[in-house]
DNA sequence: TGTACATCAGTGAACGCGCGTTCACTGATGTAC
DNA sequence: TGTACATCAGTGAACGCGCGTTCACTGATGTAC
């Protein structure tokens, strides 16, 4: 089995090779994790011998990044498709990007996790990538909080969405309860703020 | 180099095996990650033959999990240390979680990262330990919280110091700023709520 | 106190596996004339 | 329009590697008598 379509005869030049093995490399991501990443497994899928793949990729290391990349054009794209509420409130940006990371937490992992047995060169350049986006997300805040805040605020929402994203990827919830809906919940707060024992009457 | 102590005679029984082993696969981890877990390595570390390690574990997986049931101990002591400041906040429990993931990364990935290569029993029952702290964590909650508000007050709770931990683990941040008061300016954050648009006048 | 013996905790050799990568190759494509 | 040929994108075979695990074994320990 392979993604080729039925029916299409084999040729000789696939054509699109490179596009193909991306699109297998993510598929056995959301299979297998970061962890399952293998050209040789990837090459299976599509149908084409291993080596074939070193005429688009240098080699494994370097399709991970490229995977990496095309997730933080994903990421960046559901982002900005978000809808953009009445009172500019953050709330939509979060649930897109919770809602990314549900839809493909193979992929996620390999943008975020480190979970990828590659080596150092392919962690580095993936790091990069996240810090591209995390100057996205600082410049976005920069339009509506102030600049002396804006540091410490952008780590907070980072730090929660992103820890929100992998506690749910990670199956920690039941699996009754509308995710959603939690995640709903949990970003009204980050608005709020914690409710404090100061601003309870505590019996104990 | 074993980590046996300069001096001390090889003999033939260990002794402390089992110690052993989980202290040279915790280094391990915090060398390479969960990804280079392995039990020939940790027994090259330890100086005995590989085949040695089953007469303690059943297999590579349950040495990750009883590395992982190790690291919970030490969280959960670690946070039990923690000074409870006067008012009663959860800063200095959020500081000694984030801290403990930074000086034990590797270990922390491997309790929540979902980054080990093993089969998926591993991975149920480090779930299973994850499900755990979170339970003790949403009693510490219930001291100070009304009951209704204790779920996604602890869920928020978590998600903030998850993801903060594991951002400052994947070294996101400048190796200039001092993690201690970012950590510190963050969680002070959870209390306050985000500053919003609505509270400034926004001239856009 | 001494000794036979069961049990425990090690050993080295070997297995099969899947992997990344390299190699020399061949079939397909497209371009210059 | 036809053809020689350079270039591109595949192929199968082979390499060496480290791994988890099993096996038959042996040395050390401790206990019953």
């Amino acid at each position: 089995m392979t993604t080729r379509e039925a029916g299409t005869p084999a040729r000789y030049h696939h054509g699109d090779l490179r596009n193909a093995l991306l699109e297998a490399g993510h598929a056995l991501l959301e299979e297998g994790g970061p962890t399952a990443l293998s050209i040789r497994e990837i090459a299976r899928r599509v149908g084409v011998s291993a080596p074939a793949a070193y005429h688009h990729f240098s080699g494994l290391d370097d399709i991970a990044v490229a995977l990496a990349e095309r997730g933080f054009g994903k990421l960046a794209a559901r982002l900005q498709a978000a809808p953009s509420n009445a009172k500019g409130q953050l709330a939509p940006a979060g649930m897109a990007y919770v809602a990314f990371a549900r839809d493909n937490p193979g992929l996620y992992r390999l943008m975020f996790g480190e979970g990828f047995k590659g080596a150092f060169s392919a962690h580095d350049r993936i790091r990069a990538l996240r810090s591209d986006a995390y100057e996205v997300l600082k410049t976005g805040l920069s339009r509506r909080l102030p600049t002396e805040e804006i540091g410490t605020a952008a780590l907070f929402l980072w730090s929660l969405t992103h820890g929100l994203a992998l506690l749910m990827i990670d199956g920690q919830f039941d699996p009754g309860a509308d995710p959603e809906a939690l995640v709903a919940a949990v970003l009204r707060l980050s608005g709020k703020g914690l409710p404090t024992s100061a601003e309870r009457t505590d019996p104990a």
